[in-house]
RNA sequence: GGCGCUGUAGCGAAGUCGGUUAUCGCGCCGGCCUGUCACGCCGGAGAUCGUGGGUUCAAGUCCCAUCAGCGUCGCCA
């Protein structure tokens, strides 16, 4: 038995096609499994690119023959063979018409058995997953996954060269600003008691390089914010970073449309119609409930405020007194859908937003019922009906609150919860959409002031400027999301290059002089030395790359990610430091207070 | 911080009203097998029922606490 030694791989294993037949071969990779039959062994030997089925028959040397009956799952190996048409094909392999005929092997690494198959449809649970993530990550679908997010990067990076932009690495360490998501803090040793931030975003130095004159910027970065998890939020994740000078909303969207109908016609081969509808945030909110609308259904809201104002039933008339509204959805056709406990099931979903319950007429098989036919006169339940063009088999699911924020939190999400228990949402159709005009402001009840909506450096519509001081709350933003199928891909606006107009928006976020410039005093003395106007926007790569993968959560198109708790299951991470780390850092724990 | 779901052999699951030796599939180990490809057949090993406490004659099952994972509300300029 020859040693293989050197080696040197022919091609990878999931490459070799019939043309292929009649090469000798080299090859290594994992061994999948192998079928032992007597006289004959199949070994199936696996790499990123796919299967290639080794065989060994009695003809076979008889120590590789041996050596072949000695493989395990997990073992990496290395083969060389005659690659040979087989006598029976396995049509589910794209190299299921080959084979090579193994005359020298080697075992390069003996593995243990893994904690769990890899394999696709075995599916362990998230922890054990995450512990063991690079057995995990040898699954096809997680290599899939991770190579469609390579490409999507590519693509973007290539695209946007074309378009003159230059990818510029801003800071990792940074200032610390308390204004938006908690920072992750990183102190300093050569100054004790100081600590910089790990960026939430590269917000600022963008900026600045649009005051530097780099005109189009872009970068594909990493952002960290310190804040709780969900299944598309990670607390470090990545932004594809742009910024571009002397250009306006529509150029900056046109520029955008092209960079998605580009990626989305090359790595799935979908076309995607431009340009996009375009929705004010005030028309999406009436419309959808959402500032993030999933536009693959119907089930529109409906205000009904102005039906219900004066009538006898409190559920509906208080919320409209007190300045909030009535509203409804009608699942059109699915009344047989929702059987009364299935409603009574919607109404718990509808209290996670705080709504206090949900009222309800459901049209089914020509009986009308509904939750409040003891509370209404028959012309003011007619009048709903007509408004919200009910038939039979309709199901109208109606909330009302003294604050509109919950009316369309509550129906917004009821909407998508319908959609996806409907099995309406479909996976391979993709809804673009920009939201646009959003607040400037939400006030902040916990801080007593207003705060921003995006950032403190977004620009008001022209129209709004005065609005800044004299109306804050109805001060519109020249921002603009991106959105699709529900989820917020990315979003950015306008900034503000003029001094002025940046004083009193500080001014309006209840910032004194002397706050505003500790905190933002370099961007505000750049803006002296002559600023281009600027936009941008920034993606969420990840959740770009979930949407296109089909993937459930971001953690799956991300490598290695962090759990609920923000830990990393594969290393411990975050762990306790020696006490001569901490003191060299000049910083010291108490011991955490009890209950 | 709140709410909900999950935790039983290496993996995935079943386990009824609290009652004898905890069940199934995959994997693992041994044997047989010349065209398999989720190979097949025969045999075998493998369990701190997440952890701690409690109720009970008796706990995988009921109660309390706790740990871990998931989802979600708050939070995320």
């Amino acid at each position: 038995m020859k040693t293989l030694e050197p080696f040197r791989r022919s091609g990878y294993c999931g490459s070799f096609r019939l043309e292929d037949a009649g090469k000798t071969l080299q090859v290594c990779g994992w061994v999948q499994r192998s079928r032992k039959l007597g006289a004959l062994i199949f070994t199936d030997l696996r790499d990123r690119s796919g299967i290639l089925q080794l065989s060994f028959d009695d003809a076979t040397e008889r120590a590789v023959f041996q050596l072949a009956g000695t493989l395990h799952p997990e073992y990496v190996i290395a083969a060389r063979g005659l690659l040979r048409e087989r006598e029976s094909k396995n049509p589910d392999l794209p190299t299921g018409e080959v084979e090579l005929y193994v005359s020298e092997l080697r075992i390069l690494s003996a593995a243990e058995t893994p904690p769990f198959e890899i394999l696709d449809d075995v599916q362990a649970h998230d922890a054990l997953r995450l512990q063991y993530r690079y057995l995990d990550l040898r699954r096809p679908a997680m290599q899939r996954m991770l190579a469609t997010r390579h490409r999507i990067a590519k693509i973007t990076r290539d695209y946007f060269d074309e378009q003159g932009f230059y990818e510029i690495e801003t800071p990792m360490l940074t200032k610390s600003t308390p204004e938006g998501a908690r920072d992750y803090l990183v102190p300093s040793r050569v100054h004790p008691g100081s600590f910089y931030a790990l960026p939430q975003s590269p917000q600022q130095y963008k900026q600045l390089l649009m005051l530097a004159g780099f005109d189009r910027y872009m970068q594909i970065t990493r952002c960290f914010r310190d804040e709780d998890l969900r299944a598309d939020r990670q607390p470090e994740f990545t932004q594809i970073d742009l910024e571009l000078s002397f250009a306006d909303e529509d150029e900056i969207i046109a520029i955008q449309e092209g960079y998605l109908r580009r990626l989305f016609a090359e790595q799935l081969g979908v076309e995607v119609p431009t340009p996009f509808p375009r929705l004010t945030w005030q028309e999406a909110m009436a419309r959808f409930g959402s500032d993030k609308p999933d536009l693959r259904f119907g089930f529109e809201l409906c205000d009904i405020s102005d039906l219900v104002k004066d009538c006898g039933f409190q559920v509906f008339s208080a919320p409209v007194a007190e300045g909030g509204s009535v509203r409804l959805i009608n699942l059109k056709g699915h009344a047989a859908d929702f059987p009364r406990k299935a409603i009574d099931k919607l109404g718990e979903f509808v209290k996670t937003y705080r709504a206090k319950g949900l009222a309800w007429t459901r049209l089914h098989e020509g009986k009308v019922t509904s939750s409040y036919q003891k509370f209404l006169t028959e012309a003011e339940q007619q009048a709903i009906l007509q408004r919200a063009d009910a038939a039979d088999g309709d199901l109208i699911l109606i909330v009302g609150d003294a604050r509109d924020s919950v009316v369309f939190a509550a129906l917004g999400e009821l909407r998508r919860a319908c959609a996806k228990q409907l099995s309406l949402l479909d996976a391979e159709d993709f809804r673009f959409l920009w939201v646009t005009e959003f607040p400037m402001f939400e006030y902040d009840e916990e801080e007593g002031r207003y705060s921003a909506v995006h950032h403190p450096f977004t620009a008001p519509m022209a129209e709004d400027v005065e609005k800044l001081r004299l109306d804050p709350a109805n001060c519109r933003a020249r921002a603009y999301d991106i959105v699709l199928n529900g989820v917020e891909l990315g979003g950015g606006s306008i900034r503000i290059h003029d001094p002025g107009v940046q004083q009193a928006m500080f001014e309006a976020l209840g910032f004194t002089k002397e706050q505003a410039e500790a905190q933002f005093g370099h961007l505000i003395n750049a803006f002296r030395y002559g600023a281009p106007p600027h936009g941008g926007l920034a993606y969420g790569l990840d959740r770009l790359c979930m949407l296109m993968a089909g993937a459930e959560s971001i953690r799956d198109v991300i490598a290695f990610p962090k759990v609920q708790n923000a830990a990393e299951l594969m290393t411990n991470c975050p762990s306790p430091v020696e006490a001569k780390q901490l003191e060299e850092l000049g910083l010291a724990f108490r011991p955490q207070a009890e209950g």
